[in-house]
DNA sequence: GGTTCACTCAGACTTGGGACGGAGTAAAAA
DNA sequence: TTTTTACTCCGTCCCAAGTCTGAGTGAACC
């Protein structure tokens, strides 16, 4: 008979908490050992609950599960942190995974797959859900992003594209000239193959180059 | 001792699921009569079932909550559906108000509140979180939406801007003069309050116009 | 019958946007 | 040291964009 795995379980909805208990709880191996509902919690909470693997939710009020994945292994490397999240889009899954999250599920995973995932999590293995997987090896494909070869400059002169304002306003905000604007404009368009600062707004907007 | 109240619960997410069930299985007065993993599953078994109060999620793979509750009420108009989900934004909310849900409340809330809701919902109360309602007024307050104001014709071109096209590309995509291409633009431009193309672009992103 | 409104188009006009070519400086890379 | 790159700026030229005024049509409304 091995050890039970000590998991701890972070999530600001009650009921997935309650609906994780409920997985978990028929799961011999398994043993929750504490709970959180921000991920400022869970950075504050895990050392004294020692758990061995966490369940993290990425979307909370206080504190985010990135940033609490990041603060929790800067202090315990070795912990296994598994996401269980309602989403699945490129802008989270790559911050997660960069975060050092060990595994990423969806939070349709059945009870089934989540115990095989903390089981393996805890064998040092990752599990990744399909469709992230998915998205996953969709975003490196599209790695020659045209907006990488804008430079610092360049950037800055489309976000203020972006904002709507013309090159008399562009040059003052960036105390520059009105020609020395057309260059850089000039430069953005044919890098991001566009032809007038229309096309590279809506460039920006559908690329969600500056959602702030 | 009253009758139990009927409730049926609509969620892709089986371990919601599982957590209400854990919640409301300590209340005496309710009693589980179905659940259904999509809306479209819903909207199918639900006069089988006949419950009383639904409690709907609105994001799920296979038919979103809000049809499944227009679809519910158009053969059940005196069903209560109460919908619990994770997010409180305009989009969201107003769709699920018009669709006829009886309450809205978010997967933050706590066990007693959820009950509280279905008790409210059954005798014919309202419930609205607080957050929700904040976002409902202030939605309400912001009521003269320029945007509005647009003609048919003007938001069609409107869209086309947005789409990068100049207005030798809008003439042609809609079969009219370049003159009158402008007369549009002209007109969306004083509407909006915006002083060109590229600014008129932008209000559609950021007023998230055309998010298909 | 008259009024309003959306949609269409025209001519005349001004201006900002953008292309193209050229050029200087400073810093980093080779 | 030479080369490259990013950033800056100038002048010229052309055209699309946008304003303004005016006007015709058909549908809807009263």
């Amino acid at each position: 008979m091995t050890e039970k795995i000590k998991i701890m379980i972070v999530d600001d909805h009650d009921m997935v908490r309650k609906g994780l208990k409920a997985y978990l709880s028929t799961e011999e191996n398994i043993e929750i050992v504490g709970e959180a509902s921000s991920g400022n919690q869970a950075v504050r909470s895990f050392e004294s609950l020692r758990p061995e693997v966490i369940l993290m939710d990425l979307i909370m009020e206080d504190g985010n599960g990135i940033e609490a994945t990041k603060q929790i292994l800067a202090k315990a490397p070795l912990m296994k942190v598994i996401i269980l999240t309602s989403f699945y889009d490129d802008e989270q899954v790559f911050p997660a995974i960069e975060a050092g999250a060990m595994s990423y599920l969806l939070k349709t995973a059945s009870s089934e797959e989540i115990i095989q995932a903390i089981h393996k999590a805890h064998r040092g293995k990752t599990v990744i859900d399909g469709k992230v997987a998915q998205k996953l090896v969709a975003g490196l494909r599209k790695s020659p992003q045209p907006f990488d070869q804008l430079t610092a400059r360049e950037k800055e002169v489309l976000r203020l594209i972006a904002d709507g304002k013309n090159n008399a306003e562009i040059a003052a905000t960036l105390f520059i000239g009105i020609k020395t604007v057309k260059t850089h404009v000039s430069s953005i368009f044919s890098k991001l193959d566009v032809a007038d600062r229309t096309q590279a707004a809506v460039y920006a907007y559908q690329n969600h180059l500056f959602t702030k």
